[in-house]
DNA sequence: AAGTTAATTAACTTATTAGTTTAATATATC
DNA sequence: GATATATTAAACTAATAAGTTAATTAACTT
């Protein structure tokens, strides 16, 4: 769930307004070319999916960000970033296999 | 574009598959319980997204997993990386304070 | 050249999503 | 108590997404 959640650019924008400190709903809709009520909607997107969580204050519901679904972003990330550092050393080691002589496919 | 297509589970199966090595599109649907076709249109999916590249042998697509997009989800993670440590810094010290000898707001 | 295997395209259905406008619910203030 | 402000709820529309089956394309095997 998370994943959709981030997958709309709003609702990105959303969080990262939201790194800088709390802020409530129609100060989160005031940037947005759309209506207050859509922007109410990706709140509670955010919400379901854990990503924020909202207060309550007078009239107001002040929103702050929730990190838990995003460090599980990260450590789903885990298991990539060894694919691509693997791929990366295969690269490295070929780039110094060249520089060492070119012992390639060619030289055989 | 990247998110979204992250979005869905039997695509984020896909490409936890491929970090095993490459593979053809009906090796990739087999797990599934849908029909091929749904299983070609998530790699199309993925493959717009530049998750994936398809490559050709003979009647076969080789898939391969394709890290570009999956780095930037980890650039984008940064920020918010930043974000949660800067609260557990806080509660750190706010743990440290309490054990000196409770120096909150109880006491004052 | 007939048949088999691998994959894609086309046409369609159903469900979900992102947005709208209008109405309702709280809370605060005059 | 009337009115203004902040937010949510309800009802609706249009676009997108995920799946289906049937048809098509392409390459390999007899």
């Amino acid at each position: 769930m998370t994943l959709s959640a981030l997958a709309d650019p709003t609702r990105r924008a959303i969080l990262a307004r939201l790194t800088t400190g709390e802020a409530s709903v129609s100060e989160l809709a005031e940037p947005f070319d759309m209506s207050l009520v859509a922007v109410s909607k990706h709140l509670k997107v955010l919400e379901k999916a854990g990503l924020i969580s909202k207060g309550r204050e007078a009239q107001w519901r002040p929103c702050r960000l929730e990190t838990k679904p995003l460090m599980q972003v990260d450590d789903w990330l885990e298991s990539y970033r060894q694919f691509w550092n693997e791929n990366l050393d295969r690269l490295e080691a070929y780039a110094a296999a060249l520089q060492r002589g070119g012992a390639d496919d060619r030289n055989k």
